[in-house]
DNA sequence: GCAGAGGCAATTGCATGCACTTTTTGCCTT
DNA sequence: AAGGCAAAAAGTGCATGCAATTGCCTCTGC
């Protein structure tokens, strides 16, 4: 290899091709059916290619992408049904982790959960979208890290990773940061009662309608795919 | 390379790697903690190291094996705690699928289902375990599938895959078999006649006790592990 | 006798090379 | 001019080789 490895940060070469391949596909970076080009992708990040074969197997093992033998991998692309399978998923995933939530925080947890969710009422007045996204992503880690269980952590924050992509314009509808508000207190509300059930359906509700804000992106087809991998 | 790849079914090398070294981890073959020698693996099977470097890596990607980066790869070793969450999820999926089941299974599936169900009775009355596990296995796949959602159905299938070690002894303790089956039977009355509620609490309660039937060979902490690896 | 340092064997991590598959391009035929 | 075929170009799949890291063993000093 020529010199020090510049870019990104540390871990053995492959876990830094995983990353990087992976946060631009989950940033939306490179797009669903993108042809993912080996010798490119070693070229562009100065490693030979056996690492970036590796990450993207890994990534397919993920389901990031989508690997075609002798054909070559390209970013994971989802159908419709697919993707209406997986917010589903998504819907059931944070009903579990509410209603867990619900039963199994610890006041400090709750705490925290409840002070976040005040701060982040701040970020609605002011329309700052950028940070409300913030707030929002950290208010459903709580969340899931709420329900003390790790292997439904693990699947939530996957399935999350996923759907990412199409998620990703979301509040730039009107009145959705408001919304998007209320629904968050509705589900805090009944965490902090230790109700369950509601916590499980107010979180339900709130991802089946993030995942109608969404269907507006998705079925917006864009443009022919093809843009460079750096 | 000497010879036409022997065993195991077509695909890319890789691939079957995967698959030959799952199945290994899945059906306990190969024990939690159990290393994972790049050099032996390859000359097991008769091919480089780079395919079984690539296999180990998606292994690890699907959390059956865990690698720590220059020493090495072993079978992922799962904590009580860590059992307790994937059998708790597990209990949560398959009910989410008797639930969704109950709601949308085609008449055919159902019928399928039903039928299916009533012949496994005559494996409980034989005592045959072996074939019984093997309808029990057909039985759980059929909830997964008339869920129709591809993305729960994945998530399911996979944490199935990795609680299979942990399973694999539960119907040898006695009375369990029939009890399956009348566990199996209050689910299919209750997705035969459409109650989601019923069914998804059936199914729940089901893999709780499945759970409970596991935990007994889990905490037997069996011998040194250090077996060979073919 | 034990703790620590140094060196050696074993193993991993990555690069490179070659064979094979797929895709493209250009020519020929109709 | 369009279609088809063939050869070349591109790209993937796997093997091999080498550098680097780790773990172990020994040897020394206390």
């Amino acid at each position: 290899m020529s010199g020090k490895r510049s870019l990104i940060r540390s871990g053995t070469t492959v876990d830094q091709m995983v990353r990087a391949i992976g946060d631009r596909i989950v940033t939306g970076y490179l797009r669903p059916g993108e042809k993912l080009d080996e010798t490119s992708l070693a070229a562009r990040f100065d490693v030979s290619r056996t690492p970036v074969r590796e990450a993207l197997g890994q990534l397919s093992a993920m389901g990031l992408v989508e690997r075609r033998p002798n054909r070559g991998a390209i970013v994971a692309v989802v159908t419709q049904e697919h993707l209406a399978s997986m917010f589903e998923s998504m819907a059931e995933l944070e009903a579990i982790c509410a209603r867990f939530s619900a039963e199994r925080m610890t006041s400090s947890e709750r705490r925290g959960l409840e002070i976040e969710h005040q701060a982040s009422a701040r970020m609605v007045q002011l329309g700052a979208e950028e940070d409300y996204e913030y707030f929002n992503t950290e208010f459903h880690t709580r969340l899931y890290r709420g329900a003390h269980n790790t292997h439904i952590h693990d699947l939530t924050v996957m399935t999350r990773s996923r759907l990412a992509p199409f998620r990703r314009a979301q509040f730039m509808l009107p009145g959705r940061l408001a919304k998007s508000w209320q629904e968050h207190d509705l589900i805090v509300t009944a965490i902090m009662r230790g109700d369950s059930v509601a916590a499980g359906k107010a979180a339900r509700d709130h991802v089946s309608i993030v995942s109608e804000a969404s269907a507006v992106f998705a079925t917006d087809d864009r443009k022919p795919i093809r843009r460079d991998v750096a």
